[in-house]
DNA sequence: CGGCAATTGTCGGATAAACAACATAGGAGA
DNA sequence: TCTCCTATGTTGTTTATCCGACAATTGCCG
């Protein structure tokens, strides 16, 4: 598993529900109208909640589409169950299409690419891939994990956002299939 | 319109978020288990509320279910605009269709018949059926609506539930059509 | 019959959410 | 430029809901 922040199973139903009325109506006003067309006041009034209370669970719009896109892309992980598993070239193969298909779903999904959405996505799912790279890495007992996690999590990013950028884009298995050593090597 | 409640419109969004969730949650077990067999805590269960939240909104189940068959008929009526009309021979025929159709439904939404579940329905019903009468009655400046409506809401409260009752059913319109005289002689 | 488990209403205290108000900042248009 | 309007964070107060507990009731099983 990745390190998971210690969810206490048992949280106040009215956070529960205030949580998920806030995420719903992100999701739909994201779909809608984009990310840097859409205020809080518009999740809070979507969602029927006091725009006060929209900033007691989060400081402002971008940490919760912060916290959305790292709960999305973990929960493609876990689909894959590639969180719990060791390093192997399979499950880096499976890792490099995950984040292929997830940016590019993501760029359908939201309206228009746009630069702060860019710039978060991009934080925040390097920041995952590196952290689970740097997982596989330590349960080998490998030295240095953290600079060629970094170099790896860089390189798949960025060759996924190529291949999502391609014009006629190669089916995702063959282009990781291709990539691969480029980023396999260094783990080695 | 029926004399309505004057609803505050705007109306506390937690109010409105633990009603809508109770009503939901009774609607669900109702169909699933029937009236008897449902307990408060299996409301508050399903609705992720509080048990004693719900007796905030309601003394009982009792309550609930009266609440929930008023305003499911009212409904009833209002698709129909009965509510708004004065009298006449015609809407007096779909007022009878209209009760017949809502007993019927209500004995196939719930599980099985059941005393309790019975009575209740009857008294919320037949009452209501007075009500618009007398309103239709007191419009046309009758002397006397009260006694005529209620022994137009109980027959017509009977007539429906024996036509419900019946093995081989005959189309609804055609019994209305029949029983009409009935109940439009003491109306005139 | 006697316990035993579950449901019922109800209570007091703790906490999340609502609400109204405020100062601030930014954008649109005269 | 100035004005108007809207969104942003933030605060203090009020209110609805949560939570744990309680005694009383009910129904069921041995």
């Amino acid at each position: 598993m990745l390190p998971n922040a210690p969810t206490p199973e048992k949280l106040d139903p009215r956070v529960k529900r205030t949580r998920s009325l806030i995420r719903q109506a992100f999701s739909e006003l994201l779909a809608e109208k984009g990310f840097g067309a859409l205020s809080v006041q518009d999740i809070a009034e979507r969602a029927e909640i006091n725009r006060a209370t929209f900033y007691a669970h989060y400081p402002d719009k971008f940490a919760l589409l912060k916290e959305t896109l790292r709960q999305a892309f973990r929960a493609e992980l876990e689909k894959r169950t590639l969180s719990a598993c060791h390093y192997s070239e399979d499950n880096l193969r499976a890792l490099i299409v995950t984040v292929c298909e997830f940016i590019a779903r993501s760029n359908e999904h939201c309206k228009a690419s746009e630069q702060q959405f860019d710039s978060l996505i991009e934080n925040q799912v390097r920041r995952q891939i590196q952290e689970l790279i740097e997982l596989w890495l330590s349960q080998r007992g490998a030295a240095q994990p953290q600079t060629a996690a970094t170099a790896a999590a860089w390189a798949i990013y960025g060759l996924a956002e190529g291949w999502v950028r391609q014009k006629n884009r190669p089916p995702v298995e063959a282009f990781a299939e291709q990539v691969l050593p480029l980023v396999a090597g260094n783990l080695k």
